[in-house]
DNA sequence: TATTTTAATGAACACATGTTCAATACATAA
DNA sequence: TTATGTATTGAACATGTGTTCATTAAAATA
């Protein structure tokens, strides 16, 4: 399957575009591979040479995402991770602004009856990006693995709460409670 | 649709059974209902009348295992919660073994096609554990809702870590890796 | 035990899934 | 432009989904 073939180029901006249609109208859960195929005018089981899930063309929207929160928002998210909790500016945390960004998808990425598979892909990014920032601290016996699993998860948690407030509190909130959790000493 | 109605009990239980008897042959996902039904010789038609998917049933088992989290391991848990870090014995710490204990579930419920429900389900447990204790800490600027989903997810990630080692750690190491991070002052 | 109530059944329905295969249409490269 | 390669199609098939409804069987209750 040569992924530069015109066929191939104009069948999969097809099925994209069918699914933002028609998730524009309800949600992924209940849209079925028929139903898009229909809207795409592409055959069924052409949908199924290149996917076999309805999941799996959702996620190639979501890995766009997921660069984004690696380009765009790396360097100022580094500040936090770095963990000069002191010095720390709540304006420079840029996680909670591209979630905001992306609103309308991570409402899907939470929803309950979606797949685990799009939580692993934002936690392997938060993930990622936590590891080489602490890869220089040497701390014996602290595993990198399970410390970075514990701080990307740990963002995540006040995500999903935000998710589950609807997205109500503002973005400098949020920044502003990451910041309160990370100097507070119990 | 009465729950103690004798005939209500017997087709629970046989759809109980006959999922069991099937989680051991092969993953959830690819489990149908028609097959759950054909193995516990119930009518399909019956599990729709108590369940609206396969899903459901296997949630009726995992809120017994929420229940083990919230009874058992309650106490001991909060030796933890109450963040006094510096007096802290690891095998205080009994979340772990819980999660070892039920191994074979939380293989199920972390796999990448699995629903988030359950994760949820989870998350909910243990947010709820600490909520409880931290209630009693009144910091200004800190949500109890913010600061619980951090806490609570973070103990989720190091579970979530582990599941990806295939649980190959054993518990009093993922006991010290929590104290050690706890501990540790960046 | 006899009567009433209601859960379970089987059959049928329209639709979705996942797969196969020969025929066709359409890019790419000669 | 033509020849070649291959992505797409349509049709078919077995199976699963979710729902309805009259009938049957088995509990609860009187």
């Amino acid at each position: 399957m040569n992924r530069n073939d015109l066929r191939v180029v104009k069948t999969k901006q097809a099925l994209h575009n069918a699914l933002l249609t028609l998730l524009s109208e309800k949600p992924l859960e209940s849209i079925s591979i028929a139903e898009i195929c229909r809207e795409a005018k592409v055959n069924r089981g052409t949908f199924y040479l290149h996917y076999e899930q309805k999941e799996k063309l959702f996620e190639e929207y979501f890995q766009e995402i997921m660069a984004d929160l690696n380009n765009s928002y790396e360097e100022p998210y580094r500040a936090v991770t770095n963990f000069n909790k002191d010095e720390l500016d709540p304006n420079t945390v840029r996680i909670f602004h591209h979630i905001e960004r992306f609103k309308m998808f991570y409402r899907i990425v939470f929803s309950k009856n979606v797949p685990l598979t799009y939580y692993y892909m934002l936690f392997d990014e938060i993930q990622a990006l936590l590891k080489r920032d602490l890869a220089q601290n040497k701390n014996t016996g602290l595993s990198l693995d399970f410390y970075s699993a514990y701080q990307a998860n740990a963002i995540i948690g006040i995500i999903l709460e935000w998710y589950r407030h609807d997205f109500t509190e503002s973005v400098s909130t949020l920044n502003e409670q990451l910041v309160t959790i990370l100097k507070f000493k119990p």
